[in-house]
DNA sequence: CACAATGATTGTCAAGCACAACGATTGGAA
DNA sequence: TTCCAATCGTTGTGCTTGACAATCATTGTG
């Protein structure tokens, strides 16, 4: 007797974008920090290192923006990759505000396994779609990614 | 000088649909739990209501079952919603140990409420589609909430 | 030079989620 | 019938996030 909850979901919630996508998010965050666990970090620290081993360094300012999270959030992040040796921060010379972040030796092999778990959940959370469904839905997500970043 | 950090977003995380869905899924619930503020309620309260409103008396497992949420978190939101008048707690007479969980009628009516909140909001989300489009969205993320509860 | 703006940091608060454990109740097995 | 495992609601605890305010150093502009 296997518990079919969206079947019975009410169609005020089953039929709004806006609640599956809140549910699938949290979904798609569940299996990325189970699947990173055993390297020792969460989807934060991931998102991070994923971003500086394609952009090589960035001041903080730059990274939260880019990931959308906190500047004061991204600290506590960053003092603990730095504590792993996998990043380390310099003083911009130019503006010595400014703490340019950059990725490690041992950063960057991380980085890359965390890019081919990436991989391995994004089939995982797709497994139900066909190649092309998928490629519409990757299409509209970025559209109304972008949306998100410019209204509102 | 907007900021348009999705373009700059590394392909390992812009081109997959899991980090999209974790980042818009906040986006979505962050607009409905600022939309829904006036009222003095949350998201989990707003996903309770509505349920109850479609789907009548229910056990705490089963609203839990139906939600995805935790029993021991569903306590708490219950309690709130009960001192508000909004829903009341019934032991089940067949099963002493279930509560039955059903509407008053304020709590009809600030259903109804939600639910037309729920509808503004979802447009504000889907701003950027075409009908046709949002429909192809709408099914694609269906289908895969459908197999987030089967699998895994 | 004075002052507003910026970048990093610290701290606090609340919301969510995950787990473990408990008392009351039920239903099935011995 | 008695015993025991399972179920339901509840309580408590800890971790992860997110949102804000405040501080300090630095920059650049009036």
């Amino acid at each position: 007797m296997s518990s079919p909850n969206l079947d019975d979901l009410p169609a005020a919630l089953s039929q709004h974008a806006g609640y599956l996508l809140v549910r699938l998010g949290k979904h798609a965050q569940r299996l990325f920090s189970l699947a990173i666990s055993p390297v020792g970090l969460r989807p934060g620290h991931a998102d991070i290192l994923l971003s500086l081993a394609a952009r090589g360094a960035l001041a903080q300012v730059e990274l939260a923006q880019l990931l959308n999270i906190e500047r004061a959030h991204l600290v506590g992040l960053l003092d603990q990759l730095e504590g792993m040796q996998l990043l380390l921060r310099q003083t911009d010379p130019h503006d010595r505000r400014r703490h340019a972040v950059r990725l490690t030796l041992q950063g960057e092999a991380v980085a890359e396994q965390l890019a081919a778990i990436a991989n391995t959940v994004e089939m995982q959370v797709l497994a139900g779609l066909s190649d092309a469904e998928a490629s519409v839905f990757r299409t509209l997500l970025q559209r109304l990614a972008r949306d998100a970043d410019e209204g509102d």
